[in-house]
DNA sequence: TTGTACGCGTTATCAT
DNA sequence: ATGATAACGCGTACAA
């Protein structure tokens, strides 16, 4: 900046004025400094203005290290000729990172950001020394957007002192955080209002996730208050216990179509899953048993992946609009920062039933 | 820091040994100050520290405003109850932000910088004000990784000056700044000498895209000169040319069919597309009209993209590593930060052809 | 309309 | 082993 007044034969402060647009200067001097500022390529240090500014306009996003279903998304070392590969079957790609959650919280979270006004840095917490990197990162900015479960709470705790952090999905946090979560239940109960007030079903069965599971829990919840609503009976556990897997969806749909051809069991009118990989996995088996989807049976997913479209038949599923998510999330931060004195939000992003095939729609 | 050193009854000093673990400090002094850092949940300014150390531990990435496609990104307004809505067709959806190539620069951005313990901040270049806000990002960081295309040259030119400049896909730019490309030519090259050398076709013909396109042309030009190297006969221009859509694909496909039909021309041996939007619209057509892939005629395409995984027949095609452009950018840049004198470098990352079913294989 | 001088929160140097 | 202090590059009262 110096540089810049001295070739201008001005101050620094005025240099400064010309920045930031800020004050009166002559219209011949502010040429003179625009034209030594593109001469000398003068860009203002960030460091020096966040300094005083006490603001850096910059905003964090804590990502964990996996994809949703575990998925590994580590890249393998660099190649460097043409390969030339058979590429046999389907296999476990195609999962790219972005197609996943929080690849779109992601990118909700930088149409946020820059709306707002602010960049946004993202780091994933991995391994070795997650804690001192993100404290570091907490450090640089003004506000951090974490997804739930990616720090521990002392971590959480101590950042929290220096930057407003609002949470994203999983459970309600127990500290002072602001939040933002996905409405599992919410969705669930419209699906179900959908399957028996539209299409007459009454014999729902409930496929679920792992136990214990957050957003599991609260998605059996969801049927279960609609199944009471509705005057459908309510189970007390779900009959159904997969681990969210297309595997544990083939499994669950095995049992069943055994026990109906054993005659134990009636044929359930509808299979509400836990997730969209759990109902895939009653795709593929009710359709190689020869058990027709939505006639003898609906199915329902939740999550609205892309397999879910691509399927025969497509899946009717519960969509979270994860986007939302990271946009809101962002959103919550800038209204922490425009007026640090708000009470703590917790806000919900509704989902969206997509009605397709697979539960008689059409 | 003050605070602290106030608590723990030492010196700023002594903090700031403790907090970097520089320098000797009493162990019994080293625990006061730590105490006194987690009760005042003190985290260092990364403002003044890179303001005294010359350098944040930030990388920036700009990204353009749309996908590949020219798919506009835009998210709509945020919705508040739980829709239901019937989701009659594929319709142009699901193509999410992540699955297209800007999102797979970015993870494999991110990964690299995060090993480099960088962190990384994205920006991308929307309208009003991109440009300042661009040069603000510029003060912020100590490299940044541009995608060809965009930001205007001036800028580009004007924020150089202050931090190395990484420039990624797109054609080989003008001024001295380093490069990372896609390798267009030699994935054609390889693919069409497994066309020719195992599947012994002779009769290629190339579909191209809208013409002048950076990436088109390399592409044929790929395609000619391993022609050539093959003996076989080399067009000057493509006889085929569409604009990259499915569409365009299917035109293109309706015409060949058409010209067998009449007699006018023979079908080609095979049909190598620019990518893989059109060799899709080949198939679609190809199929309807009885004529068989491979049996009558082989297609390949060019991206890898999803829907070339599972269509029917599979489609062979040359991937583009994406996220290893991220990856290798960010390594130039790390290259470039930790010695300025090194010399420019104009990497090319290598591409991986996909042999499916549409090519013969299996 | 322009210039001077102080302070933002750290780290590094030098003294102690 | 610890403390005092001068930068780091900028914004901004305040003086001119």
């Amino acid at each position: 900046m110096r540089d810049v007044a001295g070739r201008a034969g001005v101050s620094v402060s005025t240099v400064s004025r010309v920045v930031n647009a800020h004050g009166y200067v002559k219209a011949g001097t502010r040429a003179l400094v625009e034209k030594a500022i593109t001469e000398l390529g003068f860009v203002p240090s960030g460091a020096a203005r966040g300094l005083v500014a006490r603001r850096t306009g910059l905003l964090g996003l804590c990502l964990p290290d996996m994809g949703p279903a575990g998925v590994q998304q580590a890249l393998g070392p660099l190649r460097t000729p043409v390969e030339l590969v058979e590429d046999s079957g389907p296999g476990p790609g195609g999962a790219t990172w972005g197609s996943l959650y929080f690849g779109e919280v992601l990118r909700g979270a930088e149409y946020a950001a820059w709306e707002a006004d602010y960049a946004l840095a993202v780091a994933v917490a991995r391994p070795p020394q997650a804690e001192a990197r993100v404290r570091d990162l907490a450090g640089r900015v003004d506000g951090l957007v974490v997804v739930a479960g990616t720090l521990p709470d002392a971590l959480l705790e101590h950042v929290a002192h220096r930057v407003p952090v609002v949470l994203v999905a999983g459970p309600r946090p127990a500290g002072g955080y602001d939040h933002v979560g996905v409405d599992n239940g919410e969705g669930i109960r419209v699906l179900v209002e959908h399957l028996v007030g539209v299409h007459g079903l009454r014999d729902l069965r409930f496929a679920a996730g792992r136990p214990g599971t957050r957003d599991d829990i609260d998605r059996f919840r969801g049927f279960c208050s609609a199944s009471r609503a509705l005057g459908l009976p309510v189970p007390a556990e779900p009959v159904l216990r997969g681990d969210f897997t297309r595997d544990s969806g083939r499994r669950l749909a095995e049992q069943v179509v055994a026990d109906h051809r054993s005659g134990r069991a009636r044929l359930p009118e509808a299979l509400v899953c836990t997730n969209d990989e759990t109902a895939l996995g009653f795709l593929d088996v009710l359709s190689a048993e020869g058990v027709r989807v939505p006639d003898d049976v609906a199915v329902t997913g939740f999550d609205g992946i892309d397999a879910a479209r691509t399927c025969s038949p497509r899946l009717t599923t519960v969509e979270q609009p994860v986007a939302d998510l990271g946009r809101l999330a962002v959103g919550v931060l800038e209204a922490c920062l425009a007026d640090p004195r708000l009470p703590r939000q917790d806000l919900v992003v509704p989902s969206r039933v997509l009605l397709r095939e697979s539960c008689g729609t059409h």
